[in-house]
DNA sequence: GTGCTTGACGAAATCGATTTCTTGCACTTT
DNA sequence: AAAGTGCAAGAAATCGATTTCGTCAAGCAC
């Protein structure tokens, strides 16, 4: 690896000038082509290390989702990715496992790596951003907030619950049941306030029970589902508030031998069906990779020193495939 | 952020004196608690970018895979992440798209990032390793391998292959077709070759057109899907040689109107079925999580100094789900 | 012609660690 | 007692860029 003294050194000009040549300063003409045709000859790339420690900066973007495994965080890292390469941007993805200890680690890396910024999508809400905000980086809150004063793109989860809990009233359903995410996580807190808003508008019939609190893993949804279907009035459809939870409904539904055409399930999120799902599935679209790719803009704007006040940006989910009626 | 200076100040020893404390060098009890009592006073952690640079390296693994949104990859990937996670290392995730051009962009940060090495899954059999090689960056290859001396991590797709056709065979389907990758992706090849290798010694069926080619994507299972359903005498099972082709070709089975009992698929790698597949579904369970892992092992090994002779490790799939007989 | 502005560009400082050199002190060894 | 040995720890060099500061010359106004 060639470095900028050799460079100039070749150019016969200063590791000054050369910097100059690389960031667009004033250089005559002259030195401009002897410093180009030099590092040509040399093969030379600006070394990000030495650059990154001097301008306490990098061009990379650090994405913390919870996790890498679940299709709705790679969807929402491929907007992020898409939209940083336009601007010359590499990200930096990490797996933070819902655990707020690792996402810590994570966080104090992008502090110390002089990262440009922040994308995450936080564990809890005792997220500790006090490293990256002390330097000033901007962070931007993805899918669900935290208690900081930072830029935020999230989805209108009540609406996206309603829809979901409407479709199956329409659908003919009448005993619903919500399998929400674990209490105390604002995201799955609006999704199954939409669902109770709706249950409770439309009269339909509420017994104890009928939410259930899981983790958000398809063996949460699972036991949660076993537990609805062992109550003495089970319900007749659910509504799950995310993706993994309704594949552990379904297997819980399959289990116990139920068609699943007779059982109305609404996801929040979309289902790695491989083939179109049951005609009682509903299934809200929500857009990862748009709010992967609004967070990555948003950010962008801020390392640029955007200072306009913080934001929210709430986007609205989409009913995938209308249930036929019963 | 605190640095070394503000340390030594507080603590009344020098720069160096400081740093030996955090490089486990020699200084005596009596200045390690001076050292550790400012530093933790003052929050101290250490510069990564500076100690980058003057290491010229640093302890960040670059991972290269196709198409993070494959679940194979994504598993390969925590793979590499827990492995690395136990030696203390962080692991930058990148996606190439197949594309040899962003490949490459990668490689290069990678290189001019001072990562400590690098695993990928090369885009295609020109990848450029030149820089990271330059720099005595140690790199693995996983899944698929590459003309350049490194380490190798990959599944024994021969076998695979010849697993997947033979259950088929075994389960009584007696004209059998493959939908292999790419053309001159070695991973591929090598699996069809098993395919071929069961049909002939088994003297099945075999057409021309039983081989199609297609892109390692759903898209692509689909279409050469439909392609053998429109053969004069189309075959009565097929074997894809990945995940993602196989859910296309499920597709078009489905679209086809054909019973999924009637028609044999074994697939090499993972459908992320909600419920349990049709009985004629054959899945060759890829270990790519424990592919990732090995990798990493490789890697930090050699990142640790060893210079032992190149290895190539060949882990072997197995049979997920044994079919019914028909 | 003198003084002032302006622009190109080199010298040197800087970013924050690690590491090599060097020094000084305590302790052996003959 | 002089010389040798070992070790803790400070001073200074180093990694490779960017950036400030200063110099010098050209251009212009008076």
């Amino acid at each position: 690896m060639a470095t900028i003294y050799e460079v100039a050194a070749l150019a016969g000009v200063s590791p000054a000038t050369v910097s100059r040549v690389f960031n667009g300063n004033t250089v005559s003409e002259e030195k401009q082509r002897l410093v180009r045709d030099a590092a040509q000859q040399l093969g030379f790339t600006p070394n990000k290390t030495a650059r990154r420690l001097r301008k306490q900066s990098s061009e990379v973007i650090c994405l913390l989702v919870p996790d890498i495994e679940n299709p709705f965080f790679t969807a929402l890292a491929r907007g992020v990715e898409d939209r940083a390469q336009e601007s010359g941007f590499s990200v930096v993805l990490c797996n933070t496992d819902d655990d707020p200890a690792k996402e810590l680690r994570y966080l104090q890396i992008a502090a110390s790596e002089h990262m440009a910024g922040v994308i995450l999508s936080p564990a809890s809400d005792e997220v500790d951003l006090g490293a990256i905000a002390s330097l000033g980086r901007p962070v931007v809150a993805v899918d669900r907030t935290t208690p900081y004063p930072v830029d935020a793109v999230k989805i209108d989860n009540r609406a996206a619950g309603i829809a979901a809990t409407t479709a199956l009233v329409d659908a003919g359903f009448r005993r619903i049941a919500c399998i929400a995410g674990p209490a105390g996580i604002e995201e799955t807190e609006d999704r199954y306030l939409g669902w109770k808003q709706v249950v409770t508008a439309r009269k339909t019939l509420v017994r104890d029970g009928f939410l259930q609190h899981a983790n958000f893993r398809v063996d949460g949804g699972r036991a949660a589902m076993k537990a609805l279907l062992e109550l003495i009035q089970p319900p007749d459809a659910v509504v799950t508030t995310n993706n993994l939870m309704a594949i552990g409904a379904l297997q819980a539904l399959h289990e116990s031998g139920i068609d699943p055409e007779d059982f109305g399930v609404a996801v929040l999120g979309e289902l790695p069906y491989l083939l179109p799902p049951p005609s009682s599935v509903v299934q809200v679209r929500l857009p990862a990779r748009h709010l992967g790719r609004t967070a990555a803009s948003m950010l962008l704007e801020r390392i640029g020193g955007d200072t306009q006040p913080l934001r929210t940006v709430v986007l609205r989910a989409e009913i995938a495939r209308p249930p036929l009626s019963l």
